[in-house]
DNA sequence: CTGAAAGCGCTAACAG
DNA sequence: CTGTTAGCGCTTTCAG
């Protein structure tokens, strides 16, 4: 049934040696030989083991890409804009012949660590998607030597974000212009993509001679069971009387309209609202989002692409790559004054 | 750096059968012998390598499981039942020490099968998640004798699918309640689901006493760009002028809403709608979608259990599971009369 | 350009 | 209960 290296080199009259080197187009062959082992491999079906050649090799590849996704259970692969990076990850991947295996979420309760786990499976390049980085386990993640990027984590090497504080500028620019000075901007913790987008709403207020009232920031976390519902209240009874809310994620956003129509407040005519990611649905739901969309295929393909240069060790010209963002313009902002 | 069961062995005095024994919890071995064991493999940090056991091992297991996405490339996973049930499949594999890796998506152009993909890297056990079944590459995979199992494909012996005939027939239900009669049914397509779900629809009229018109059945596809337009003028076209509209999935009934809204109908004043899935957004949008949810939980687990009875050689009790789904009620259906 | 030989780290009879 | 002995299928010096 298995066809091996072994039984092309018999058929061929030649040594393993030969046939491991047309097979990975390595070493001097003659183009005779070179032809007659790759009709005889086609001919017997061969199919290489992976374990054998991950076995044997010296740097104990396996061309297997890990992705780790630290974030809860239940929503983990779920959450739209990392669904949609692995996917165009895994495309850009597939194409150098690597797969993509999801890597355990290790707890700090678990006695192996992120580098044994990695070690194990002879992974060769790591993803890390991730909205939080807190746990022990996960730090330890970062010391892992092999080679890795991540999205939205500052504290790596390689890594790839969006232009987080330009898109939340844009959005406050874009706000202004349709009369909105009374803006209540969420703010969701204080990680680094945080910080960045914080540090948007302040250049967007400061270039429109917006002055700044700490009132205008609140806090509450991403889309999760009651997020909309606390960065509502807050937003609202934060004194500044808001005529309108950016909300930290698109979920949330969406989320805020049944609550805000509860309290008696109508999107876009009584309440403005934006959101961020831009996902499928925000362009599709009525009324649709204002949001910042975050460009997913590109950012799956930078991700694959430093890996990869990490992988040939070529050097990949730039270790950061940051992607624009793009306003998404939609029905939930009404022009007001 | 590396540690292997050769060091152990040397450590402790024994021969690499022993420590191999002891790490696989078979075979008698002395308490001492196995405590000392693995106390010093604990301490020299050592990390089975798992090529080295695929390649040993006489049924070369490499603990993979194998993820098939049939569907277009740039939904794939990004499909939000799919990317569910793969996360509460991996989280019930896992506990097994089983690992998820993606199969590369084979086109007729391929020279290379399924069967031989899943040889070379030792592939356990398939999983396939599949929208349509028709391209030849596909119907090959079937023919793997590797144990798999699908969701929502009929012709493999083992598979999980939703009770989707159940479902619609209590849709229908629910409409009539509400009062509706014209109603009008897009079905997706003549694949195995879409034939369940058209049954549902029949029992529906018919146990409800509602003469069945062929009108009230018009195509359209799955989600996908146009698909709510076409789905929706065929409807409003049908020659029944319907007062509610089933859509075939959660996505193109909300899309369906600004189209309808463009013609001039309003959502659910003016027509009502329903979907199918009962994705994350439909509960929180507005108005929220009265849909059928697929228990994407329950079916994770099922594909796990089926999956993994097959490796363990355990005979599982069912071949098949078929998961209740639920009605989800919501306002884009109106009462009227 | 080609081949012999020695492993990679582990499992699996088969003895003892 | 424990050890010996072969490999699994492939890569990799090192010769020729």
């Amino acid at each position: 049934m298995a066809c091996t290296i072994y039984d092309i080199a018999k058929e061929c009259n030649c040594s393993t040696t030969t046939v491991s080197k047309v097979l990975n187009n390595v070493g001097k062959i003659s183009s005779e030989k070179r032809k007659e082992i790759l009709e005889t491999a086609n001919a017997l079906g061969y199919v290489r083991s992976q374990s054998a050649v991950s076995l044997a090799s010296s740097n104990k590849s396996s061309h297997l890409i890990g992705v780790v996704l630290h974030i809860r259970e239940d929503r983990s692969i779920t959450h739209e804009l990392f669904s949609e990076i692995i996917n165009y990850l895994r495309i850009e991947v597939e194409k150098e012949g690597y797969d993509i295996c999801f890597l355990r979420n290790l707890t700090n309760k678990d006695k192996l660590t992120y580098s044994q786990l990695v070690q194990s499976r002879g992974i060769d390049g790591i993803v890390i998607l991730s909205l939080s980085t807190d746990t022990k386990k996960f730090l330890e993640l970062m010391d892992v030597k092999t080679p890795k990027v991540a999205f939205d984590l500052f504290n790596t090497d390689y890594f790839v974000t969006s232009m987080n504080k330009e898109g939340v500028a844009d959005m406050v620019d874009y706000l202004v212009s349709m009369g909105h000075t009374r803006i209540c901007y969420v703010r969701p913790g204080s990680g680094g993509v945080a910080k960045k987008r914080l540090e948007g709403f302040l250049e967007g207020l400061s270039r429109n001679n917006i002055p700044y009232d700490p009132r205008m920031i609140v806090d509450a976390p991403y889309y999760s069971k009651g997020s909309a519902k606390e960065a509502t209240d807050k937003a609202l009874n934060s004194g500044i009387n808001p005529t309108a809310i950016m909300y930290p994620d698109d979920y949330t956003a969406i989320s805020a309209i049944p609550y805000l129509r509860k309290l008696g407040l109508k999107v876009p005519n009584d309440i403005s609202i934006t959101g961020f990611d831009g996902v499928e649905v925000s362009k599709v739901m009525r009324p649709s989002l204002v949001t910042v969309r975050q460009d997913t295929k590109e950012i799956g393909k930078s991700c694959a692409k430093l890996l990869l240069a990490q992988l040939s060790n070529r050097e990949a010209e730039n270790k950061r790559i940051i992607v624009p963002t793009k306003l998404l313009k939609g029905e939930s902002v009404k022009k007001i004054n």
